[in-house]
DNA sequence: CAGTTTAATGCAACTAAGTTGCGTTTGTCA
DNA sequence: TGACAAACGCAACTTAGTTGCATTAAACTG
């Protein structure tokens, strides 16, 4: 389910939000960039647009579009920053490369639905999200 | 394999390194608990003790615990600050609820390490160590 | 198309969490 | 006991993000 900034766009405006130049510039960044980006990597893909932005704005949106469940927040263990990526992206993970700080997507195989469930019955505990991220070295840098 | 102050502080000063009352401080305070602990949280601890510490000295030493391997860094995803628990805990995970802020450690029935495994295969990508936390809601609060 | 409304914006000041430079103290070993 | 480097305290700084408030601009209304 490949979305598009379109798609995203008109589905805030059926909300009754609106269609504001920083929205529609960020949702066209979100949608042609599937690794995850941090709030300073996205301003500076707005910088090199046309109009520039404030930084408050700027994370304010960011807030608005993880509210409105656009996109997720990930967390990298090595990092102090938050990234974020659509939330409509099929379920996968990441391996973080440690040497080149590069970022690729992985798909488990057998995913942690099970494990969830477990835990459900085990202590109790409903999970609603996990996060799982791979650190080590690419093959590049290997 | 529970480790002790002691254990810590011997294994740090076979190694050429002091034994500084702020050492020996945090060293106690990671041996008797158990549940990860964010830098503000260890000054909170320590300032309950006879001695006061500097915020840039217990940095430094977290800093150098965990680069000796004493202690390992946690990052949960709702929060900002980064949590520290020893590393010779048991392999585990964490269950974090999102209403009361608990943590509680869960070993999981089939660890990643086939997972680990295959990524090699597939991706050529030599996983190091990896994350990975539940968020839901506990027992107490369901 | 002008008027109105309120979401969205910009600015500046602030906060939280952690870092750095530098001069001083102290644990350890000769 | 003296020397020396590891460890320390202080203050100033940085990074990442937040907040209050006055202003602007989408989008609806007549």
């Amino acid at each position: 389910m490949k979305e598009t900034a379109a798609s995203i766009l008109s589905s805030l405006a059926d909300q009754g939000f609106r269609m504001t130049k920083l929205r529609k510039a960020i949702a066209g960044i979100f949608a042609s960039n599937c690794l995850p980006l941090s709030a300073d990597e996205l301003m500076g893909l707005l910088r090199s647009g046309e109009t520039a932005f404030n930084r408050a704005t700027v994370y304010r949106e960011i807030a608005f579009l993880k509210e409105q469940g656009v996109i997720q927040e990930i967390q990298f263990l090595h990092e102090r920053v938050k990234r974020y990526e659509l939330a409509s992206l099929d379920h996968h993970h990441h391996l973080v490369c440690l040497r080149c700080n590069r970022v690729e997507d992985i798909v488990l195989e057998n995913d942690l639905v099970e494990q969830e469930k477990s835990i459900l019955k085990s202590k109790g505990f409903k999970v609603t999200n996990h996060m799982l991220e791979f650190h080590g070295i690419c093959r590049g840098c290997l």
